[in-house]
DNA sequence: GTTATATTTCGCCATATAACGAATTATTGG
DNA sequence: CCAATAATTCGTTATATGGCGAAATATAAC
């Protein structure tokens, strides 16, 4: 049962919702996410890891980067389904429209320079 | 979003979701439910008024009892879904379980006495 | 090997949440 | 009306959570 309530924890959380909603469109490094959100890299992390120990997303390093993406396989089959659901809901929404137009703009712009802002 | 993100908040606690798990059998009074939680009224009261801010539930009174339920309409058409998906997780978890055994008793019990006990 | 860079971990603070008991409200029964 | 009962609201406390900056870690670049 506490598989199954850590995803629901983590996504409880406006932030996450919006890393997760983000990764739909493919991988992203940290620093694009840190880009994205706009908060302090360490509570990015934070957040990433909570998405993670959930089995939401997983994570490959390549060099000095980190890149995230939604999972292949999730803990539960139903879990899948749940977070389309999520997709589904939260499609549209001013906030998620929003980072739509922002993330266009931070993977434009290439990640050497984003890492360079952000951090 | 903040609507869809207080369904998802009302759904990451465990109490409140053994709480709608023993609603999916029909309506409850408040005593069943602090019968079946072995939580003080008071604590169980509020995680009521939290599903019932969610729009996950819905109260009827009857004279000096209050009868909760599972909302017959939802705040978007995929909240359905959701719950359903819910279930299908959580149903045959131990604790689920449990409380399935449980909650019997306590209806066999009659409300006058549960009423007694509890308060 | 040293320095720079990307990320994570740690320690701290502020706020949110869950629990309780006491006080309050609403309704029934004498 | 007055007492009893069912439920909620309020005030308090302990713990959980989300945020940050500083320190630690890991890799690349020089």
């Amino acid at each position: 049962m506490q598989d199954q309530l850590d995803v629901l924890k983590a996504l409880a959380d406006e932030t996450r919702l919006r890393a997760l909603c983000a990764l739909r469109g493919g991988e992203l490094c940290v620093c694009q996410l840190i880009a994205l959100l706009e908060l302090a890299p360490s509570t990015v992390s934070k957040h990433l890891s909570i998405l993670r120990a959930a089995r939401l997303v997983e994570s490959r390093k390549d060099g000095r980067w980190m890149y995230y993406r939604l999972s292949r396989e999730f803990r539960t089959p139903s879990t899948r389904k749940l977070l389309a659901l999520m997709f589904e809901d939260f499609e549209g929404t001013a906030r998620i429209v929003e980072d739509q137009k922002h993330l266009k703009a931070i993977c434009n712009e290439g990640m050497e320079s984003v890492c360079r802002r952000v951090f």
